[in-house]
RNA sequence: GGUCCGGUAGCUCAGUUGGAUAGAGCAUCAGCCUUCUAAGCUGAGGGUCAUUGGUUCGAAUCCAAUCCGGAUCACCA
C-alpha cells in the first residue's frame, strides 16, 4: 500500500478511536504532500472534520497530532499544526524501510493480475498514404495506454484495424494505372508507402484539372466534381473491386503490399508492435446481421425505402442511418460488426479505441447503438480520444501536401540528436554503432515524449519550423540524469542490473534533498495507477521529469563518491539506483529507451 | 441551432479531483565547471486562472449565465 493510502487509513482509525461513532473512513481524509515552507512531510486537512465534531482546528490537530505520534509503531516522528492543517513528519526508519524494501526489485510497482482482458486499438492507418506527425500521436499513445494497462495487471491485446479498401485506396490505383509505368518501390528507389501516397496526391492534382478543363467548357461545378474522368474511373474500380475482380484485386494486393513494408519499417522505427491485425477488406461486410436482429427486437426502424434507423433522439442525439435504402452498409455498420468480432475473438472485458477527438460522436453512438441491442460487447467500450495534431496554419491535409511525414520527422529527430551530441562534445569513447544507437534513442526519445507530454484530451499544435528541444521538459532532460546515475555507479563499481541495497542503519538525519527524492520515489506506484485509470501516460511523463528534476538538484548538492560517511554513500546510492530504475520503467512503458552514457 | 471539448505567465503546458502565498519548461536577465557528466544547478522578473454571479471555513477546480476558439451533427469514410 501507498504511504498516502497508509496515513488515510491510520488517520481515520484514530479520528474513529478519539471520537468514537462519528463514523470516519479513510476515503474522507484528505492528504498532500506538505508545502516545503512547512515542516513536515504530508498533511491532513483538518476542515472536514472541524464541522462533524465541533472543534477548534488546532484543537481537533493537536489531539490527532498527538495520538498519532505518540502511537506504538508510530511512522510520525512529529507534528505541526498550522491553521488547519496538520503536518506529519514521517520517520527516517520508515522511509529506510521503503528504500531498503524496493531498491533492487524488478517490478517497483507489483499488480496483481487483475483478470481482465482488455484490447487497445490503435495506429489504424489507410493504406493510400503513409504515417504522418497525427498518426504519430495516435500510434504513441496506443501503445503507451497498452504497456501501462500490462504494467497494473491486464491481459492486453494490441490491435491494429488496417483500413484497406475503399475509394480512396482505388484513387492511388488508378493514378498509378494511368501514370505510374509500371513503377514499383524497387525501380523508384523509395519506400512503398510514400510510392502509393505519391499517387494518391497525383490523383487529386489529376481531377483537380479535369474539373477546371471542365468547368472552362461550361459545366457548374458541382458536376464537373462528379463527372470528372479520373473520379468516374476510381468508383468504377471500387465496384469492380466489390465484385471480386481479378485484375483490380491483384493490383490492390500488390499496392497494399508495398505499403504494409513500409509501414513495416515505420512500425520498427517507432518501436511499436500489435498483437492482432484486422482488416478492414474483411469486416467491411459485418454488422447487417446484427442489425437484423435489431429489426426483429424493434429497437431499429425501416423508412418507406428500405433504409434501416435507430432513434438517439431520447438521448439527446438524431436519428443515425444504420443501412441504406439499397441494403448496403455504412461506415458504422461494419463498426457495430467489428466491435461484436473483436469480442468473440477475446472474450474481451474492455475494448479501448484510441481514435482522434473528430470522432467523439461516432464513438458515443457506436456504444450506445450496441447497448440498445443489448450486445454483451457494448459497455466495454471506451473511447480513448484524443485531440488532434495541427500546424500553425490550421489542419494538415494530405491532399495539399501539408503533412509533416513521419518517417521524415524521426530522421529529423535523430539527425538533430547527432548534431547537438557532436555539438557538446560528447562523442569520446562510443564506437560508431554505440553513437548511432545513442542518437536513435535520444532523437525518438524527443519525440515520443514530445507527443506523449501533453494530456491527450488537448489538441497539440506543431511548428514545423521549431524543432523539437532537447532541453528542459524533455526526454532527454530524463534520459541524462539516468546516465549520470550510471556513471556514479561505474565509478563506484556497483552494479546496476544486480543492484542488492546493504544493511543499513542511519545514525544521522535523512537531508531535504534526499528526502525529496525519496518522497517522490515512494509516490511512482500512484502515478502509475492514475496513469491507467484515467487512460493518461502523460502522468508519467511529468512524474519522470519531476523526479529528475529532483535528482538533478540532489546530484548537485550531495556527493555520493565524496560522501560524508559510508552509511550516507550507502544510502546515497540505494535512492540513485532506485531513481534510475524508476525513470528506466516509467520510460519504458511509454517505449522510451535510456541510454547509460550520453 | 443541438451535443461535446477547450480557454491558466510572452510561448508550450502542469495543477494530486474543493485545501496553505497558482507551479514547470522555453524565451529574457544575473550567478555557478580544479570536485561523481554544465544536455545540468541556483536565483530574478513575468498572472484580472476568459468574464460575471452563486455554493462555503476555503474555488483555477463545483453550479448557472455570457464571451472566444475548436470538433461534430451525410443514404461520406
Amino acid at each position: 500500500m501507498t504511504l498516502t493510502g497508509r496515513i488515510k487509513e491510520v488517520a481515520s482509525q484514530a479520528l474513529q478511536h478519539l471520537f468514537p461513532g462519528t463514523g470516519i473512513e479513510p476515503s474522507m481524509v484528505s492528504v498532500n504532500q506538505t508545502k516545503p515552507e512547512f515542516s513536515g512531510d504530508y498533511t491532513v486537512v483538518l476542515f472536514p472534520f472541524v464541522k462533524l465534531l465541533k472543534l477548534k482546528p488546532d484543537e481537533l490537530g493537536r489531539r490527532l497530532g498527538e495520538h498519532l505520534v505518540g502511537m506504538e509503531g508510530s511512522i510520525f516522528t512529529a507534528y505541526q499544526v498550522v491553521s488547519g492543517f496538520l503536518n506529519l513528519s514521517v520517520s527516517d526508519s520508515e522511509w529506510l524501510f521503503f528504500l531498503s524494501r524496493t531498491a533492487g526489485r524488478d517490478d517497483l510497482a507489483p499488480h496483481a493480475a487483475t483478470g481482465k482482458k482488455v484490447m487497445v486499438e490503435y495506429s489504424s492507418p489507410n493504406t493510400n498514404k503513409p504515417l504522418h506527425f497525427g498518426h504519430l500521436r495516435n500510434i504513441f499513445l496506443g501503445y503507451a495506454m497498452g504497456e501501462v494497462l500490462k504494467a497494473t495487471g491486464n491481459d492486453v491485446v494490441k490491435a491494429n484495424l488496417i483500413n484497406d479498401r475503399g475509394i480512396h485506396i482505388c484513387k492511388s490505383m488508378i493514378a498509378w494505372q494511368r501514370t505510374a509505368n509500371g513503377a514499383t518501390p524497387e525501380s523508384a528507389e523509395i519506400k512503398g508507402d510514400h510510392l502509393v501516397g505519391d499517387y494518391y496526391v497525383r490523383f487529386n492534382d489529376i481531377y483537380k484539372a479535369e474539373v477546371k478543363e471542365l468547368v472552362a467548357a461550361g459545366m457548374e461545378e458541382a458536376v464537373a466534381g462528379k463527372e470528372a474522368p479520373i473520379m468516374k474511373d476510381a468508383q468504377e474500380m471500387l465496384v469492380k473491386w466489390e465484385a471480386g475482380d481479378p485484375d483490380v484485386r491483384e493490383l490492390w494486393r500488390r499496392m497494399n503490399g508495398w505499403v504494409y513494408e513500409g509501414f513495416e519499417v515505420s512500425y520498427k522505427k517507432l518501436g511499436v508492435d500489435f498483437d492482432k491485425m484486422y482488416y478492414e477488406s474483411d469486416t467491411y461486410l459485418l454488422g447487417k446481421e446484427i442489425v437484423e436482429r435489431g429489426l426483429e427486437k424493434g429497437v431499429l426502424f425501416k423508412k418507406e425505402n428500405g433504409s434501416v434507423w435507430i432513434d438517439l433522439t431520447a438521448d439527446g442525439l438524431d436519428e443515425k442511418l444504420l443501412l441504406r435504402g439499397d441494403g448496403t452498409s455504412v461506415y458504422i455498420t461494419q463498426d457495430l460488426g467489428t466491435a461484436v468480432l473483436k469480442y468473440n475473438d477475446f472474450k474481451l472485458d474492455q475494448s479501448i479505441y484510441v481514435i482522434a477527438d473528430e470522432q467523439n460522436y461516432h464513438m458515443q453512438v457506436l456504444k450506445l447503438i450496441l447497448q440498445k441491442l443489448g450486445e454483451p460487447c457494448a459497455d466495454g467500450i471506451f473511447h480513448l480520444s484524443y485531440g488532434m495534431v495541427e500546424l500553425p496554419t490550421g489542419k494538415m491535409k494530405s491532399r495539399e501536401g501539408t503533412v509533416v511525414d513521419a518517417d521524415d520527422m524521426m530522421e529529423e529527430m535523430v539527425r538533430l540528436s547527432k548534431e547537438q551530441t557532436e555539438q557538446a562534445g560528447k562523442t569520446e569513447g562510443f564506437t560508431e554503432a554505440e553513437l548511432a544507437e545513442l542518437y536513435e534513442m535520444i532523437g525518438m526519445g524527443a519525440l515520443k515524449f514530445y507527443l506523449l507530454r501533453v494530456d491527450p484530451k488537448k489538441k497539440m499544435i506543431f511548428d514545423p519550423k521549431e524543432s523539437i528541444d532537447l532541453h528542459g521538459f524533455t526526454a532527454t532532460f530524463i534520459q541524462y540524469a539516468h546516465a549520470r546515475i550510471c556513471s556514479i555507479l561505474r565509478k563506484e563499481g556497483v552494479s546496476y542490473n544486480d543492484y542488492q541495497p546493504a544493511p543499513l542503519t542511519l545514525t544521522s538525519e535523512i537531508a531535504p534533498a534526499e528526502k525529496r527524492l525519496i518522497l517522490a520515489l515512494e509516490q511512482y506506484a500512484s502515478v502509475l495507477d492514475a496513469a491507467a485509470d484515467e487512460y493518461n501516460p502523460s502522468l508519467l511523463c511529468n512524474y519522470s521529469f519531476h523526479l529528475a528534476q529532483l535528482f538533478n538538484s540532489f546530484y548537485d548538492v550531495h556527493s555520493i563518491s565524496k560522501a560524508e560517511s559510508e552509511e550516507k554513500k550507502l544510502l546515497r546510492l540505494m535512492i540513485i539506483v532506485l531513481t534510475a530504475h524508476t525513470l528506466r520503467s516509467a520510460m519504458q512503458l511509454l517505449g522510451i529507451r535510456l541510454p547509460e552514457k550520453m
